[in-house]
DNA sequence: GATAGTACTCGGACGGTGTGCGAGAGATTT
DNA sequence: AAATCTCTCGCACACCGTCCGAGTACTATC
C-alpha cells in the first residue's frame, strides 16, 4: 500500500547506517566533495553518476550505498553553497550588517558556484547549512526589535530579494559560458542579437547600449547593492513605525 | 572553424522560414501549446520529445525541424509563462500599482506553472513577454520620476524580489506534490521529519508550529505582500530623497 | 505537362542517462 | 567455523536528446 504521498528529502533519513568498517573506502563527505569539484569544473549536466565513480575511482553505483539518489546529492551539495555564506553572530553587528553581509555572502557563492541556481529553483533548501543561515539571520532581527509574523517576513525578504537578484545574474553568466570572463569580449559578441531581440524596444535597447563603456560587474554589483538598501530602508521603516 | 563562442537563444534566430505549404501538419505555435499542456500536466521531467511528438500525433523528430534544441523549446515554453503576467498601462496607474500588479501577475503565473521556476534558474529571459513586461514596468517607473541607473535598478529589484519570493515557495509545492492541494494533510504529513531537520533550532521550529492553525496560503500571501510593500517603500524613499 | 526544388515528416540508430538487482568480497560478530 | 553485516560493482533495462538520410507532398519554373 503506497499510502499518501510522503514528503522525503535528504534531511529526514539517517545521514549514515553507523560507522562499521575502518575505511568505507567511499563516504557521503567525499562523494559530496568530488561532486562539488566536478560541478565546478564541468558544469551541471556533466555530472553523471557514471562519471562521479570514475573520478572517486569506484563504480557508479556504489555511490547508491552513501546517497539514496541523484537528487538526494544534489540537495547535499547545494547545502554546501549556503556553507559558503558565512552569517556573522548577531550579538556583534546590527540587523542590517548581518543581513547584508549574508546577502553579499550567497551571491558571492552562488556567482562561485554558478550550477547552483539551477538547483535552488529544483529542490527546497532544507538543508543544515540554509537552516543555520536563517536561524542565524531570524535571530539578528529579533534583536533589532522584529517580532511575531513580521520577524519571519522580514527574514523571507531579505533572502527572496537575495536570490531573485542573483539567479537572472548566474543565468546569465552561464549561457555565455563560464570560461569567457573578458566582459568586453562576449558584450561584443552579443550586440548583434541584442538588437534583434530589443528591436521592438528602442528604449530598452538605448539604454543598455549607455552601458557598453562602464564595467559589467561592478555595475552589476550597483544593481545588486541599490535593491538591498532599498529592501533594508523598507523593512526599516517597517521597524520603526511601532 | 569553432570561432568565439557566439552567443545563442531562440530569440536571436528567425522564427519561422516560411510560410509555404497551406498546412504544414506541424508549427511552433501548436508544439508549444502541446508542450505547455504536457507541462501542466504531468511536470517538467515528465516532457520528452518522444512524449510531446506522440501527444502532436507525429514523430518525435520531427519537432526538430520547428524547433533547434529541447532548451529552445524550454525557453519559448518559458516566455508563455510571463504572458500570463499582465501588466497595466502606465500612464493610467501609479508606479505602485503597476508594480504590484505585475508581481502579483507573475507571481501567480508561476504558481499555476510550477515547472517554471526550475526553467527560471535554467536560462535567462530574454522572450518577448518578458522583454514587454519589463519595458512597460520601465515606463511606469520612469513617469514616476526615476531616471538613470535608478531606473533600471528599481525595475531590476522589484522582479528580483518576485522572482526570489515565488520560487521558493513554488519549489516546496513542487516537492510536495502538484496534485496535494489540501494543504492541511501534507502539513500534517510532514510534521515529523521537519521535527527531525528542525531538532537543532528550536526556535524555529517553534515558530513553525505556532502557525500550524492558520491556512498556509493566505500566510504564504502575507508574507509576500509584506516583502513587496516593503520593498516599494524603500523604493519610494529613494525616489523621494532627489 | 514535365522537371526541379523546397518544405517538411519520420524511422532507425548512436551514445549517453539514472538506477534496480543480485552476486560477491571482506570484516565483525556469534 | 558459521553467520551476519557493510559495502562494491557489473550487468541490464528503459529511457533520453538528437543526428542522419530516405521519403513525401507541394510549389515554381521551364
Amino acid at each position: 500500500m503506497p499510502g499518501k504521498p510522503r514528503f522525503t528529502s535528504v534531511w529526514a533519513r539517517e545521514p549514515a547506517p553507523k560507522r562499521a568498517r575502518e575505511q568505507p573506502a567511499l563516504s557521503r563527505d567525499q562523494i559530496v566533495r568530488a561532486a562539488l569539484e566536478l560541478l565546478d569544473a564541468e558544469g551541471l549536466e556533466a555530472l553523471s553518476m557514471r562519471r562521479l565513480g570514475a573520478r572517486l575511482g569506484s563504480g557508479a553505483t556504489s555511490i547508491y550505498w552513501h546517497v539514496a539518489n541523484k537528487e538526494e546529492l544534489l540537495e547535499l551539495v547545494l547545502d554546501e553553497v549556503y556553507a559558503e555564506a558565512r552569517v556573522p553572530v548577531p550579538a556583534e553587528y546590527g540587523w542590517r550588517d548581518v543581513a547584508a553581509v549574508f546577502a553579499y555572502g550567497l551571491r558571492g557563492a552562488m556567482i562561485n558556484h554558478p550550477w547552483s541556481v539551477t538547483l535552488v529553483g529544483s529542490m527546497p533548501s532544507l538543508g543544515p547549512n540554509a537552516l543555520a543561515a536563517a536561524d542565524k539571520l531570524t535571530k539578528a532581527f529579533e534583536l533589532a526589535g522584529f517580532s511575531g509574523m513580521s520577524l519571519d517576513h522580514a527574514v523571507s525578504a531579505v533572502l527572496a530579494y537575495t536570490l531573485g537578484a542573483t539567479m537572472p545574474e548566474v543565468s546569465w553568466m552561464n549561457t555565455i559560458g563560464r570560461a569567457n570572463v573578458d566582459t568586453e569580449a562576449w558584450m561584443e559578441s552579443m550586440r548583434p542579437q541584442m538588437q534583434v531581440a530589443a528591436a521592438d524596444y528602442p528604449e530598452l535597447l538605448a539604454r543598455y547600449k549607455s552601458f557598453e563603456n562602464v564595467d559589467m560587474t561592478t555595475s552589476r554589483n550597483l544593481c545588486f547593492d541599490f535593491g538591498l538598501v532599498s529592501m533594508l530602508d523598507g523593512l526599516e521603516a517597517r521597524l520603526r513605525q511601532r
